[in-house]
DNA sequence: CTGATTGCAAATGCTTTGCATACAA
DNA sequence: TTGTATGCAAAGCATTTGCAATCAG
């Protein structure tokens, strides 16, 4: 487990190399909070920097911890998921996928690719082609039934 | 077609009253913009202040654009899509559909309910309920096949 | 009249930018 | 040493809010 960390946090040193991103402090602060655990979860930068100032080790600048997303996002290891409204949310799970999305309290969380089937679909456009059909599920609460 | 407009904008004023929303001048022009043709479109709020300036119909303070479609989405007239990052949306479109998003252009298109069929679907986790279930598909350019 | 609606300008919240300082190679 | 990355504070957007003036019923 602990070997585990260590190899993780190597080859996210390695990642960020072979991406010509160099492995700063404040990167590796980053990618272990967000690869360290094996978990995939969605957050807003200010979600991350909140994250990273309770576990108080060294602070980040939030310019920085923006910086960052984009640049872990343009080497392809984060997917923004636009779905609620005014703030940008990340994804540390870049397979495709599907969502739901609790409008009780505004939270997203993954369905996994096998758990939906899509079984007619259109046809793209002309000079276009489909890159991803995901789906989104919007929940409310049941109050008839809170099983 | 005159009538057609005519009855449109009868029917709109009753709409509204039956919402318990006053007919005012601004209400019923941005109505006239949003309804009076009978497609659907997407736009923004900034999208709509722009259309309303270049109709160079008095103007509307962006504050009364916001509040209207705050309401008019209220009352079900509208919808809201957030899609693209960081801006709000609003859909015509109120029926259940799905969408194209084409990357290239950033510009939303709907596909109807029908032309999409999904096979399969999680069930909602517990207390929860499934509101809607949209299919939003990512469109690229296809250098390959143009068609 | 009386409460609903408007419009302005200021405020807010998230995100980006400019630029001097610090750092990795 | 040299270009990259960081951090701060300021700027930028889209959106919301407070409040006085205006309007609809």
């Amino acid at each position: 487990m602990e070997d585990n960390k260590k190899n993780n946090f190597k080859s996210i040193i390695d990642k960020l190399r072979s991406s010509g991103l160099r492995p700063t402090r404040q990167r590796l602060l980053i990618c272990k909070v967000l690869f360290g655990e094996n978990k995939d979860f969605h957050f807003t930068a200010e979600d991350l920097d909140k994250i990273i100032k309770n576990n108080n080790e060294a602070k980040i600048s939030l310019a920085t911890i923006y910086n960052t997303l984009h640049s872990l996002k343009k080497c392809g290891y984060l997917n923004e998921v636009s779905i609620s409204g005014n703030k940008t949310y990340f994804d540390t799970n870049t397979t495709s996928h599907h969502h739901f999305f609790d409008e009780a309290n505004n939270s997203l969380t993954d369905i996994s690719e096998n758990e939906v089937e899509i079984k007619k679909i259109p046809i793209a456009p002309k000079g276009k082609k489909i890159k991803t059909a995901q789906v989104l599920i919007r929940l409310e609460n049941d109050n008839h039934n809170q099983n």
